[in-house]
DNA sequence: CAAACAATGAAAAAACTTCTCATTATTATT
DNA sequence: AATAATAATGAGAAGTTTTTTCATTGTTTG
C-alpha cells in the first residue's frame, strides 16, 4: 500500500501527524474516536494534546485521508480512506460494526441524485439491527 | 391525518408535549433541531425549558411519533413520522434537505442485513451533493 | 542557518445534551 | 369536584464532544 506522503497534500511533517496516521494505521479495521486516538498516544507514552488530535483529524479528512463518520453515539469517529468505498452496518446491542459494498446501491443512488439534479459529492449509509450474536442471547 | 393520540402512547397530555407537537406539525418539512424548537417557543410566548424540549423529544422518538436524524452537522433534527420511510439527499453549500425513497435500494439494504445475520431495525442513508440551484452560482 | 510562517499544547470556551431536584401538573380514583 | 399518587416540569448545574485562543515551538524554504 503507498505510503501518504503528507507533504504533498500540502500539511507539514510533523510528529503528531504522524503518530496520528501511526494509530490508524495500526487500526485499519476500527473505528476510531478521536479520544480512543487520543488515549491510544497517551498509552504509547507520546506527548500530543487531545486539540491538536481534532486538527489532525479534520485536516486529514480535508486531504481525503481517512473518513468521518457519525454513527448514532453523539461522537465522530475516523477510519483510514482504503481506496473503495464502504458502508456500515452496525449492531444496537453490542456495537459491532461490520462492512459491506452493494454495486446495486451504489447504482441507484447516482440516479436517484441525477434525476433530483444533485452533483453528489459522498454518501452515508448506516444500517442498525441485532447481529446473530446478540439474537442468540 | 390522524391526530397523535399521546394517551394511547402512554404519555400524560401535558402543555409543553402539545406545543412541541405542534411546533413539528407546522414545519412538517423542515429538519428541526432542539434548538429551533426551544426558540420557536420562545417567538410563540410559550414558557417551556430546553431540558424539557429534549426530554420530549426522546420520548416522542421512543414512542415513533417522530424520527432523529444525525446529519453531519454535530447535532439531532427531527422530523414527524408521517407513516412512509423516507431517505435524504442533502446540499452541502446550502443545506437544502430534499427526500426520496426508492424500493431497489431499500430492497437490497433488507438481503444485505439477512446475508450478514443482522435482524435489521433501521437504517439511515443520507447522500450529500450539491443541489442545482448551486451548481449554477 | 535564518527568516517566515505554520503547528502545537494547554486551557478556556463553545456547542450540544443530560441530570438533579424542588415544584407543579396530570391522572385515576373517590 | 376533590384527593392522592405519581409523573412532568423549569432552572441551573454538570457532562460530553469539539473548537478556539494564544504564547511557544517546530518545519520549511531559500
Amino acid at each position: 500500500m503507498g505510503k501518504i506522503d503528507l507533504k504533498k497534500l500540502g500539511l507539514k511533517v510533523t510528529l503528531p501527524r504522524l503518530k496520528v496516521l501511526a494509530i490508524l494505521e495500526r487500526n485499519q479495521r476500527e473505528h476510531l474516536s478521536a479520544e480512543d486516538i487520543y488515549k491510544a498516544l497517551l498509552e504509547s507514552g507520546e506527548d500530543v494534546g487531545l486539540a491538536t488530535v481534532y486538527r489532525v483529524l479534520t485536516q486529514f479528512e480535508q486531504a481525503d485521508i481517512l473518513n468521518r463518520h457519525h454513527f448514532a453515539e453523539g461522537h465522530s469517529v475516523f477510519e483510514l480512506n482504503q481506496g473503495e468505498h464502504h458502508d456500515h452496518i452496525l449492531c444496537v446491542k453490542c456495537g459491532e460494526v461490520d462492512e459491506f459494498t452493494d454495486e446495486v446501491i451504489e447504482a441507484r443512488q447516482d440516479a436517484i441524485a441525477k434525476e433530483m439534479g444533485f452533483e453528489i459529492t459522498h454518501h452515508s449509509l448506516y444500517l442498525y439491527g441485532i447481529c446473530s450474536a446478540c439474537q442468540k442471547k
